[in-house]
DNA sequence: TTTCGTTTGCGTCAATTTAACGTGAAGTAA
DNA sequence: TTACTTCACGTTAAATTGACGCAAACGAAA
């Protein structure tokens, strides 16, 4: 006979965030600085155990509430990581997840649980506690390669963006330069985005047009091409 | 003062498998039928509870070997699901893996959990237990657009292969007419396959040369496009 | 008002890639 | 030999890409 259904031990699960921000033409993932052990006073992604009744996604939404303050954000699932020593607690199988927010939009706050909660440079982070050294690049690989085909780059934009500011985002999150006038040609031929008659004042310069991101458009419409991945 | 670690109650976490085999021009996908509840006597993906000490892929291994007597194949994670109602007998995380397998390797054996394991082709699929619809959904999904740019095909084929089977491997999975000439001119340039200057003999017609994948070869060294996905 | 430096928006064009199709050689069977 | 099929390699027009040119639009300086 068989043991019944709950007499099984089982790992814990976490969920782990990777949270990008760009702001500053700089792309910045959150950090939190941990006020207990493991890790403690070290930097690692925001985090959290599954309660029972939770899906991933509440999960994510409790961490993102409780722990910086966010709410209503993209996420999608990034990988589930099992390394048997990747947490010094014990077994913790740990789903991934990354969000993609607009800085301007929050006013980030530490939680309880944390020492202090920051913005990194993606090219300058400390060193991570657990393995998320290894989340975290995975989710940017992820990332490069999504905004190649799926137009997710609006979601780290203000609600208007010209193609200059859009154009900047792609350059600085494939860390490459894409030709101005091409990346337009194809942002605009593939329907990226929506002309809405206004222009951003103020400049300096000449006063760009402002976009909106066009709903209707689906994934695979565009293909960017970059030279190396 | 926070619960002690192994306090909390977690779910269960089993890992799913999406066999895929391609044999006489078909893809086909491994079903097993269940001989206990939940889901007696329906076809279900081969699944089972991830073991405290195993990685993911330790659990796929002996998935693998006691419910349908494969090993040492090609394995790659799809997903995490997470819906609260997707298995009745209570909260289980399923971590999905799928396998690309060329079945004139093995001798299909259908473990003593199971009444029978067999393969289905993926266009005439039985109604299946648990989500599993959704899983294999989205590994067929998957399956299709990984092929357009990583060369896993050869995983499904036998180890020296012509560009026609190589060709119609391709049509078969996605579903679409590609044309000849253009496919293995692609293909050549790209060097996916290494010519082996050895033909197949007893055809019928013209002898086709035979080649074997290039290992050498990355991802992203060649992209097929076809008309819808 | 005019000039200057910069950004923006649109265009040009050669090189490359793609899609669609032709054709002759290699094989078996009649 | 002829007939029929698959295989291997070409050809060509169309589409896309990559690398630029340039003039209009702006604020600032002269």
């Amino acid at each position: 006979m068989s043991k019944l259904f709950h007499e099984y031990k089982n790992p814990s699960l976490a969920v782990d965030l990777v949270i990008f921000g760009y702001h500053d033409k700089t792309l910045s993932v959150l950090l939190l600085n941990r006020k207990e052990e493991p890790f403690k006073d070290c930097w690692t992604l925001p985090g959290g155990f599954l309660q029972m009744e939770e899906t991933f996604l509440d999960t994510c939404s409790r961490i993102l509430k409780t722990k910086t303050g966010m709410d209503d954000v993209f996420l999608e699932q990034l990988y589930s990581f099992d390394e048997p020593g990747r947490d010094p607690r014990g077994r913790v199988i740990a789903v991934g997840y990354y969000a993609l927010i607009n800085p301007a939009r929050f006013n980030i706050i530490a939680g309880s649980m944390a020492n202090d909660v920051k913005w990194f440079d993606v090219r300058k982070l400390p060193k991570l506690g657990f393995d998320h050294e290894h989340i975290f690049r995975l989710s940017l690989q992820r990332l490069k390669s999504k905004i190649l085909y799926d137009p997710v780059g609006f979601e780290l934009l203000d609600e208007l963006f010209t193609i200059t500011e859009l154009h900047e985002l792609y350059e600085c999150i494939l860390q490459t330069t894409i030709d101005r006038r091409n990346f337009r040609r194809k942002i605009l031929d593939a329907e990226y985005v929506i002309n809405t008659g206004t222009k951003r004042e103020g400049l300096q310069n000449r006063h760009p047009e402002l976009y909106k991101f066009n709903k209707k458009l689906k994934k695979n419409s565009f293909q960017i091409n970059v030279n190396a991945t």
